[in-house]
DNA sequence: TGAAATGTTGGGGCG
DNA sequence: ACGCCCCAACATTTC
């Protein structure tokens, strides 16, 4: 075992362990880059221990896509002549046996910032370097550090605008990384599981629409990159909220699991001047994990604590119609079958199923978030707890409990020619457009489509209903 | 990153 | 020609 000889001035030439986690990529990799910068040979490795992450270890779709991830990362650390050593956890005591069967001197990793991630880290930080090991970990998974900003009281922000203008205060992110090249294998691997025994994939394979729909890993992420950046990106301002076109860049599942860095997106677009609403939402990305660093209370727990007395229903019948797309209203039951069927969801869907959960259902938004993230390929706990802290009015910069979203006024406003809702739920197809945007109006059984159900509630009068839970929130103490 | 209710304005039909 | 009403279009307020 080394005991930190890099410190005596000999010539170190003990291993260095780079920890991947969420940063599955060799492009601007930092902590990869700052490991073959030290000349020494590298061992790069990935530790499976989701009970460190409870309540949020990764759900199902998460997990399937890791496992595509990290075979494709397998692969591009092979042609840089590195293998990648699965281990599973726990974590501290995976990497300490590491060290000790390679003879490592150093263990370098990149940043994450969930508040269990935090603690985790900061305690094997710790214990290595008690240890007599150099431990570093760095910058590599946001546009900046979420202690970087604050506001003139020297507190963190809770609003997104003036958050935005400090953000384009500080300039650009700081230069990608390029990918490193020359770098040392150890004279001898140590052992490592095969993918499969992590077993992240699921028993039944019900995976098929997430294959058809998405190619995980980093290749796939740059070439998604390049086709967007080069046109698509300009006209993100007027398609991006139209789910029946492809207006947005789908590189969300990418980014939670670093296969693309953050600054390598920023750097691209900003080639495009007209880049700047899309560059826009990358901020909203990091305002989510400032949020979360900031408060980390608020992945559980409403961030205005008012919203602890708010009178939320539970009905798991009503639920699991809504988790399963069966509320009746095709806008929301075309976004969850979306989700169902492909791991992800348009934004400006996941809004219209969110209000309706929380609003016309009044079911909590946690039953929302935990379904979100057990089915959602990009789940991510710092843009899941601001997405839905937002529809529910209980955040940050949250919309006011009286923004009660229309479904019916969404889908006619963002789907007209209903390409979206025909495509999700096919019953509907023979439908005309207008039909579909008139959620009580469609005919049903025996008449209409035979397995189309009627809207499971009215929403005007569920509206009323909520205004009425919601004001009462204003009477309290 | 709402929607509905309410208010205002102005064109045009009509007695 | 004029006042009145209607109502669409737009603006503002309220939830």
């Amino acid at each position: 075992m080394s005991d930190g000889s890099a410190m005596n001035g000999i010539h170190d030439t003990s291993p260095v362990v780079v920890w991947f986690r969420r940063d599955l990529r060799v492009d601007d990799q930092p902590a990869l880059t700052a490991a073959a910068a030290t000349g020494r040979p590298v061992i790069p490795c990935f530790v499976w221990a989701p009970d460190e992450e409870a309540p949020w270890a990764p759900g199902a779709a998460s997990r399937w896509w890791l496992h595509q991830s990290l075979e494709q990362l397998s692969r591009s650390l092979a042609t840089l002549g590195l293998r990648l050593i699965l281990r599973s956890g726990p974590t501290l005591t995976t990497l300490q046996q590491l060290v000790q069967e390679t003879g490592a001197g150093a263990v370098y990793w990149n940043r994450l910032y969930e508040p269990a991630i935090v603690r985790r880290d900061k305690g094997i930080k710790a214990t290595l370097q008690q240890a007599g090991l150099e431990v570093q970990s760095f910058p590599g998974h946001l546009l900046h550090e979420p202690w970087a900003i604050e506001n003139q009281q020297a507190r963190p922000y809770q609003v997104f605008t003036p958050f935005y203008r400090a953000v384009q205060e500080l300039g650009s992110p700081s230069t990608p990384y390029s990918q490193p090249s020359g770098i040392l294998p150890p004279s001898r691997w140590p052992v490592r599981l095969e993918l499969g025994e992590l077993n992240l994939l699921p028993q039944i394979d019900w995976a098929g629409g997430l294959r058809d729909t998405w190619t995980p890993g980093e290749a796939g992420a740059i070439e998604a990159l390049e086709t967007f950046a080069d046109s698509p990106v300009a006209v993100y301002k007027e398609q991006r909220d139209f789910p029946g076109v492809q207006g947005t860049s789908r590189l969300s599942p990418a980014l939670h699991f670093g296969e693309i860095s953050a600054r390598r997106i920023w750097h691209t677009c900003r080639r495009n001047p007209a880049a700047e609403p899309y560059l826009r939402q990358l901020v909203w990305r990091d305002f989510a994990h400032h949020l979360l660093y900031h408060f980390p209370h608020t992945s559980e727990q409403p961030l205005r604590e008012e919203f602890n007395h708010f009178p939320w229903r539970a009905d798991t019948r009503d639920l699991r119609d809504w988790s399963r797309g069966q509320t009746g209203y095709p806008i929301v039951d075309a976004g969850m079958r979306e989700l169902w069927a492909t791991g992800w969801m348009h934004n400006r869907v996941r809004m219209i199923v969110a209000s309706f959960l929380v609003k016309d259902l009044r079911l909590h938004w946690m039953e929302g978030a935990r379904w979100f993230w057990d089915t959602l390929v990009d789940a991510d706990l710092a843009n899941n707890t601001l997405g839905w802290q937002w529809a529910a009015g209980c955040g940050a910069d949250a919309a006011p409990y009286f923004r009660i979203f229309n479904p019916d006024l969404q889908s006619r406003k963002f789907d007209p020619e209903g390409r979206y809702i025909k495509r999700w739920v096919p019953e509907l197809a023979g439908m005309a457009p207008k039909a579909l945007h008139d959620a009580a109006a469609l005919p049903h059984a025996p008449d209409g489509p035979a397995t189309y159900p009627s809207p499971m509630v009215d929403h005007r009068k569920a509206r009323d209903e909520a205004l009425t839970a919601f004001a009462q929130l204003r009477q309290l103490p």
